[in-house]
DNA sequence: TAGATTGTTAATCGATTAACAATC
DNA sequence: TAGATTGTTAATCGATTAACAATC
């Protein structure tokens, strides 16, 4: 299969890509090029015009891209033409903030269960959602066969979480806890820390 | 100046080694080597070895990184010894999540003014922060000398937003809002959407 | 000293860009 | 047709890794 062949950079700038398409799409475009993308993004249309061809012939000589059609490739090619569940584990400050979070559901991740360690948060709702013990994590990811999950607890039990969650047959995690996680090969870890984003920003500042 | 010369991809790198350390420290550790960090990280020694080198000479042939002196001088390379002024626009869901985040003010960056357009925020307080009109943004941030900024706000202000904190004086941003950013070269822009690492990550899932 | 690990060089690997034939 | 833009190849550029002398 030509997808292990494909190098991850690639895979992580069609998502930019995506978002750019449905901007577009908004503002009323129908068609677009490799040219009008990249001055958008910063990225150069050669890039682009790479990056696409892994996945097949989505234009046109000529023309360009139709925005609606490309779209909907990019969406197949990310799998991203679906609904997902998603388990969220922490329902503190940070992970409260995660649950209300509208941005997730909107673009097709719902997350489905809430967990918590502390006997003061289950069976509190935090949003739309029921806290459940972190003792259900297991049973209820095995039986919903939820694959995705978001860990928002504090950094010392985030590796302990993540063993839970890959047992109970988690596949891909986001990471909201300030810290590495180990993880076998199969399963994915992407991370959000914004204070490295602002520490590498510093960097060039005065 | 070196700085000019050492490529942008080798300073991201440093806040994960910087947070690593304080991982290390915090458990006890005093002394580290290339390879243990490397392990933790799933980076190479080689090229964390490398990558230490380009701003001087940190370690001892033989017994590796002294943990507190290496964090000491990262933490000046990146110029996070010292505290930083952070300007936040936007204070709806989005932006008042981020308001009252701890991990920014537990690291040296300080909230210290938050701006929003509606006159029903305006006025009100989130988290600690007493909500300033959008009006208020250039004046506040020119006479604070503020050099960075978090966005917070619908994709669709997002630029406008950008605009006004550049001319104000903002040096490096840090965007929420799910739309990049054309800023001139000399301004930084990182970029915070979850949704992104998800979609990154579901192309690999069944 | 013997063992370990750095800092650095050279070799390898991989990603980006330039260029252009194909073609809409 | 003339103009525009794709998809792709080859050339360039840059980053990672392997290896090892230096040395603690």
């Amino acid at each position: 299969m030509a997808s292990t062949m494909i190098p991850d950079i690639v895979i992580s700038r069609l998502p930019i890509y995506l978002r750019a398409l449905d901007r577009l799409a908004q503002e009323g475009h129908e068609v677009t090029s490799s040219q009008e993308l990249g001055k958008r993004l910063g990225i150069s249309s050669a890039q682009i015009r790479k990056d696409l061809s892994h996945f097949g012939g989505f234009g046109k000589q000529g023309t360009g891209y139709k925005i609606h059609y490309l779209k909907e490739q990019l969406r197949q090619v990310l799998k991203v033409e679906r609904e997902w569940e998603v388990a969220l584990v922490g329902a503190g400050d940070l992970g409260s903030a995660v649950a209300r979070y509208k941005g997730f559901t909107e673009r097709g991740f719902h997350i489905t269960c809430v967990f918590d360690s502390s006997p003061d948060k289950v069976g509190k709702k935090v949003g739309a959602f029921h806290v459940q013990s972190i003792d259900k994590l297991t049973s209820e990811i095995t039986e919903r066969g939820i694959q995705i999950a978001m860990i928002a607890v504090p950094a010392e039990h985030a590796q302990g979480v993540a063993d839970q969650l890959i047992a109970a047959g988690v596949r891909a995690i986001l990471n909201y806890a300030p810290i590495n996680l180990n993880v076998p090969e199969d399963v994915h870890v992407q991370y959000i820390d914004p204070v490295l984003h602002l520490q590498r920003m510093t960097y060039y500042l005065p």
